[in-house]
DNA sequence: CTTATGACTATGA
DNA sequence: TTCATAGCCATAA
């Protein structure tokens, strides 16, 4: 019996990141950090971003856009036309901002297992 | 093999 | 509050 059922790491770090990505139900966001602990390496959460910035997109089923910093801000420049397009898109999903343009973690982080 | 880089995070000033 | 630095480890050359 094998229970790794296909989450195995012969798929690459990247393609694990984005099955992490893939779990963020809309109206929701995580950390790149959050993100890390799922796979069980909070201390890769460059890597995490590294894989967004690699990943085919939300066309791909990696919504990207509901990754953000440890402290709720959005990629700083170049994300998808400008961290104001996320914003846009995070809003339209539900997610509150604060008045500082964050998200606001305390009410749309998502929670793994949850 | 080593070196360089990076959509991060934590800490300190 | 912002800015700078260190540590983190996978991928590329």
């Amino acid at each position: 019996m094998r229970m790794d059922s296909g989450h195995s790491s012969s798929e690459g770090f990247f393609s694990r990141a984005y099955d992490v990505v893939r779990q963020i139900p809309r109206g929701r966001v995580a950390t790149y950090g959050q993100i890390a602990r799922v796979m069980g390496d909070g201390r890769k959460a460059r890597f995490v971003g590294f894989a967004m910035h690699a990943s085919p997109g939300m066309s791909g089923g990696v919504p990207c856009h509901r990754v953000v910093f440890a402290d709720g801000r959005l990629a700083p420049g170049f994300a998808f036309g400008g961290p104001e397009a996320q914003r846009s898109l995070l809003e339209e999903e539900g997610v509150s901002f604060t008045g500082d343009g964050r998200v606001d973690l305390a009410r749309c982080q998502w929670e793994a297992g949850l």
